[in-house]
DNA sequence: ATTAGCACTATTCATTAATGAGTGCTAATA
DNA sequence: TATTAGCACTCATTAATGAATAGTGCTAAT
């Protein structure tokens, strides 16, 4: 007579939705078998690294309904297989607990800076310097979009004659500047006069806001002002017309062609185009302001074609009152999903407590 | 009797240097195909392209004799051969009439912004941007060195109870901000005062003179001080303390991956190690700020190791005063000097037109 | 349902041989 | 005396071959 074995009993009563589980199980160990050797996986190497023991022929038979489902691919017919995005895409939905962050990395990143005062660029530059250092990929960072971002106050700075030097510093802490020139001589006392009521009219609001306000004034109210202030209203108008496209930090882009992936793939060109025009990746990062967390995009996912070859893991930051951009990893589809979303998302976090703590309010 | 042939009485009474002289034409010829074509050139080959007429066998003499002096070097015994640093420094030394700018690169140059009120970083931006697409390779540009560039006015400005924004306006255009923490709660009109007070003080002197008078003050007058400049000498000092260490943008490095020379050679890693500190490609920018015209520094010559295989082309650009800093190119050793030299000059001399008449005065 | 066994396939690697570009040397030539 | 032709030699590149290897799919046995 033999042993009853523990088990055979379950596995007997739920036989399909148990052997379900173990496909996807298998699955999962392939990925990561990939994600770390950049190798396609065999059923041999598999059935050894595996935790549960199976037969090289069995896996070979949930291989081959993987394949059938899309999960798999073979680059030749005796290779061993690979992921598609599809799998990553099951791989990341399924990933429960996220990996503790590794005590160095939270060194690394605790504060990103601690010097009081530094300039909301200086910080992101850093931070994105940082992130790039520990994912050995390529990194970028959108800086705050300003439309959104409130006015903290305006300065008016006389240069010259004709110039005019304008400042804005949002409650972000950016600072930004831009020339005018006008036509009118004023003295500095006006340019203080104007200054004032610009700040006490507007402090607080957004640049949309604000532009949209003094739009209304010049359209509505125009015949109203008396000379100070329709002067105002008309500098005003060209001092918030600095509409700043949105900049984007780029860091460690040499970073992914060490990367094995790349090198043999010569996807290289493909990503040099995509970094060059920027505008993909900063519609991502843009898109990923909008909802909390951590935002995904593999490979075929990406709109961009240059991007069909790549993961991007991206996450916003944020002050105390609003989400201000988005910081995130460019690297190839094979990337260690689950190290690199913990790593993002506390990348975010501290810079977002960074920035928070530098807020002028 | 023969016939006196022309050129024989030369050849007779000169010969060595006349041979020299056609041995540097061949050194020419050589270096120019292999820049043209990155494959090593051999006697057949460069018997055809020649100007002048040459058997094979006298020009592998001549090749000979080069190698001999360190011009040539061969990858091996069978191969054509290969200029040396020492060669390319000999061409560019030899070059004497600069090709003509092409007038497509004058039209994307000229000129670098019509925009008026651009901030300098961003014609910067911009005109290393251009250059990495003219030259197909890595460019960088050093930023305004603060130490020398004078004072056009600062700024003081109270964000909340504890914190002045401080903001430094230079004659070049450059605008840098600050926050600086402060014990006491200074009204705005005080601060108002001490503005006017560090302006008139200060203005045109260049920033290491003004950190030196303050601290001048400190040491000397400190007793002297009623309470207003006792505290404009303070604030002044926090507010000039900025040192910001010098930024230089890089652009295009990506384009030195598709360059055929560092596809071949895995010095790839070098070159990012070079762009990723940054120190040695900044110490180069900053020297070729002391003399005027384009610097060529060639492999070797390099002081730091990782730029062995790179050539960097650089020069200065200014405003109507100073010297303000670098812009240059960084290719492998066999760039088209020719070409990439007065691409680099005709840049720096653009790039200095568009701040001259961005400059505040 | 799982596994062992076997035939089959495609890559990889080392070996070999042929090709060709290029040199160096020597002797002939103008 | 400078130049050139001719020839032997070297070494990288290429293609072809075959053995070894890692993998699959299928079938039959457990």
């Amino acid at each position: 007579m033999k042993i009853r074995v523990k088990g055979i009993e379950n596995q007997g009563a739920s036989g399909k939705t148990n052997s379900n589980e173990r496909s996807m199980e298998v699955l999962q160990s392939i990925i990561e078998n990939y994600i770390k050797n950049s190798e396609p996986v065999g059923s041999r190497t598999l059935s050894k690294t595996i935790g549960f023991k199976l037969s090289p022929a069995t896996i070979r038979n949930i291989m081959s309904d993987l394949a059938e489902s899309g999960f798999l691919i073979q680059t030749h017919t005796s290779a061993g297989r690979v992921p598609t995005d599809k799998a990553y895409r099951f791989y990341v939905d399924s990933i429960s607990k996220k990996p503790a962050i590794p005590e160095q990395i939270k060194q690394k990143l605790s504060p990103v800076s601690n010097v009081q005062g530094t300039p909301v660029e200086d910080i992101l530059s850093k931070a994105v310097h940082l992130l790039a250092e520990l994912t050995k990929f390529a990194c970028v960072v959108s800086t705050p979009k300003q439309s959104v971002s409130r006015l903290q106050r305006i300065e008016l700075i006389k240069i010259s004659e004709d110039r005019i030097l304008v400042i804005l510093v949002t409650k972000a802490g950016v600072v930004r500047d831009k020339i005018i020139f006008v036509k009118e001589n004023h003295s500095q006392e006006f340019l203080s006069s104007v200054t004032s009521f610009l700040n006490e009219e507007f402090k607080n609001h957004s640049m949309q806001e604000i532009r949209e306000g003094i739009h209304q004034s010049i359209v509505s109210d125009r015949h109203r002002y008396h000379d100070l202030l329709a002067h105002a209203v008309r500098l005003g108008k060209k001092a918030f017309e600095l509409n700043q496209p949105g900049e984007m930090f780029i860091e460690g882009q040499m970073n992914l062609l060490l990367d094995s992936h790349f090198h043999e793939q010569s996807s290289v060109k493909s990503l040099i185009d995509a970094f060059e025009q920027k505008t993909a990746i900063m519609k991502i990062l843009d898109e990923s302001m909008k909802n909390k967390g951590v935002h995904i995009h593999i490979g075929i996912e990406n709109d961009y074609e240059h991007l069909h070859k790549c993961s991007l893991i991206t996450a916003s930051y944020r002050n105390k009152q609003n989400v201000l951009g988005s910081i995130g990893v460019v690297g190839p589809t094979s990337m260690d999903y689950k190290s690199i979303i913990s790593t993002v998302e506390y990348t975010a976090k501290m810079l977002s407590k960074t920035i928070s703590e530098q807020s002028y309010d």
